[in-house]
DNA sequence: CGTTAGCACTCGCCCCCTCCAAGTGCTATC
DNA sequence: GATAGCACTTGGAGGGGGCGAGTGCTAACG
């Protein structure tokens, strides 16, 4: 076993035979199938020196001696980097993704839609996230006196996303007092991001020492009561976990990994974690058991959605290992498009 | 076979028991084990007498010729009806849903964490609907420009709900414009549900001639692009599928349920197909499979949360029938009151 | 007359065994 | 280097046999 990285055509060419096989049968490939289908007419003893090879090299393994051989993670690897930018979108799947975008109004609901359509056209589950924390540029803020002592704050930012909370006061404000606080507000942070609006108000409440100061007491009330205070982002979209019933056989590992999939913030770190602005477009990730042990066998393929340099959003399938990852490499990559587009046009 | 549905003192005494240890083992229930764990001390012949009797009546069935009985749906419902209103909630749950439901900031906060509490109660999948649509009074709109011919409307209704929407105008409209077009709204429509408020707005719009009127056309303009048109609802909260993977033996119903309670329409459907505001709260149903087929062996345990006497929203759990009826009859009453005050200070 | 003990009978399940198909590694041959 | 042949390995399917749990029926008992 020379540089274990290295293979030949040959080697090259029955790797991805197996590969393919195992990823449309899901049964151990013997050296006799392998014969039949490749139209090389190569003997199942010449393949099976060539398989041994590929055993030595790490790109195969046996369940049991008398089994055929199933590709390992290195294998995975090896094929989606010889597969890919190779296709193109079949039609059937732009009609089925332009049938499921088609009117969409908010960014929600393409988040929603999205996912889902990332479930119709795999074979796992399809995430979708969109980034609305405090990092975006504030638009408007707006409050609305409910009753006593209790105040509805939405804040718009740039990127067209609302963000609304009711709160509690210590000391009640009429909705005068309101309106002069958010045209204050308005008027003086309209562009900042909400985090740094946070900072210069709290700053600013602090040295104004001003106590008979009305604007500045309602300001002081409101800031307490955490008026800019964007809530938890509830921009997390999983759809398609019904797939995920036929593809993982362990009862105990798939009862993990639904419930994995239900913590969203989870899903977020783990998009995150795999996926930066600095790449591409897609990426595939091979040996997600790492970083969550129930997704042995399960792979990622996602992609980042951004505004200038900075991500604000991303796509993922989370699918098995046996998969078809042209297909689905190419739609993922089609809807990042559409994603980067539709954020894009909101700013 | 006298009157199927009556059944004497001890009758019921024993299939009582018969449901319990079916709960909790999950397995047909033999006479011996009966006898055994009854107190009475009644021998295994006379129970096997009473239990001819019981299937006879329809409360009990057997899988094979020599295996013991298992409650049918009949019995269920006889049993649940026997225990209702019995219990109080236990302490430990009284702990983890005021743990879980503190700090609740808005209402999407306060499904979600509901349908996730009432997942961890019971053995089953938490439901937390609330419905959010047109039928809602008017609190305020606001209308903002975003870019030439964009414009993001928000509409607050009276119970905290916020609606946003960006819009696209056929002909742009200043701020100004719109600032006043929101003022006329709020003026003249506070309180309206915004069904009124949209069906009034076309009215006036059609009548009022004046083509040169600046407001009219205003309003015109953000009529036709749907500036009221409340955003379908994403307020369906569905969470514990993860529960539903132990319970469900047959691969492909579990599949097919999973689906089903991705739809979120149809889980509204449900639910409001079963739960009125008439009843007095919390409302079993046993048989889910007449309106699911892939429910087969689930119930669902569910209450309405009402304004005044109008359904606002619900909840509920679906859970296999096999399940702790008291214990999860009891948590889903008492956050329902919880639901009903909410959205009655919200008022 | 309701209750109980005894008994023969029925089944599903588990375990074990065998057989078989698929596949392998090795060696000799072309 | 490629191929054919061959002995060997191994998991899985299929087929009884034994066992335990449970039943229905009948006869006896308080």
């Amino acid at each position: 076993m020379p540089n274990p990285g290295q293979i030949g055509p040959r080697e090259r060419e029955i790797l991805t035979a197996i590969v393919e096989t195992y990823i449309s049968s899901g049964e151990p490939v013997g050296s006799r199938t392998l014969s039949r289908l490749n139209k090389d007419g190569l003997s199942p003893a010449t393949i099976r020196n060539v398989m041994a090879d590929l055993v030595d090299a790490g790109f195969l393994e046996q369940p049991h001696t008398s089994a055929g051989r199933i590709p390992t993670a290195q294998a995975y690897r090896y094929y989606v980097d010889q597969i890919s930018g190779k296709a193109i979108l079949s039609a059937s799947d732009q009609n089925l993704i332009s049938e499921n975008l088609a009117g969409t109004v908010d960014l929600q609901q393409f988040l929603e839609r999205t996912s889902h359509v990332l479930s119709l056209v795999s074979s796992g589950v399809g995430v979708a996230i969109a980034r609305t924390g405090p990092q975006n540029a504030l638009e408007h803020v707006y409050f609305s006196r409910q009753a006593p002592n209790k105040v509805l704050a939405v804040v718009v930012t740039k990127s067209g996303v609302v963000h609304d909370r009711i709160m509690r006061l210590e000391n009640d404000l009429s909705q005068t007092d309101l309106d002069t606080a958010a045209n204050y507000i308005n008027a003086n942070f309209r562009g900042w991001t909400v985090d740094n609006v946070k900072s210069e108000l709290g700053r600013r409440i602090e040295h104004e020492r001003t106590e008979y100061d009305r604007l500045m007491q309602s300001l002081r009330e409101l800031y307490k009561s955490g008026a800019l205070t964007t809530n938890a982002p509830r921009n997390v979209f999983v759809e398609g976990v019904a797939n995920l019933v036929a593809k993982e056989e362990d009862r105990e590992r798939l009862r993990e990994l639904l419930k994995t999939l239900e913590e969203k913030e989870r899903v977020a770190e783990l998009l995150s974690a795999y996926l930066d602005t600095r790449q591409e477009s897609v990426r595939v990730v091979i040996g997600l058991e790492e970083a969550v042990p129930e997704m042995r066998n399960f792979v990622l393929i996602g992609a980042p959605a951004r505004v200038g340099d900075e991500m604000q959003g991303s796509l993922a399938v989370i699918g098995p290992t046996r998969m078809d990852y042209q297909h689905t490499i190419t739609a993922v990559s089609y809807i990042a498009q559409l994603f980067d587009k539709l954020l894009n046009e909101n700013v």
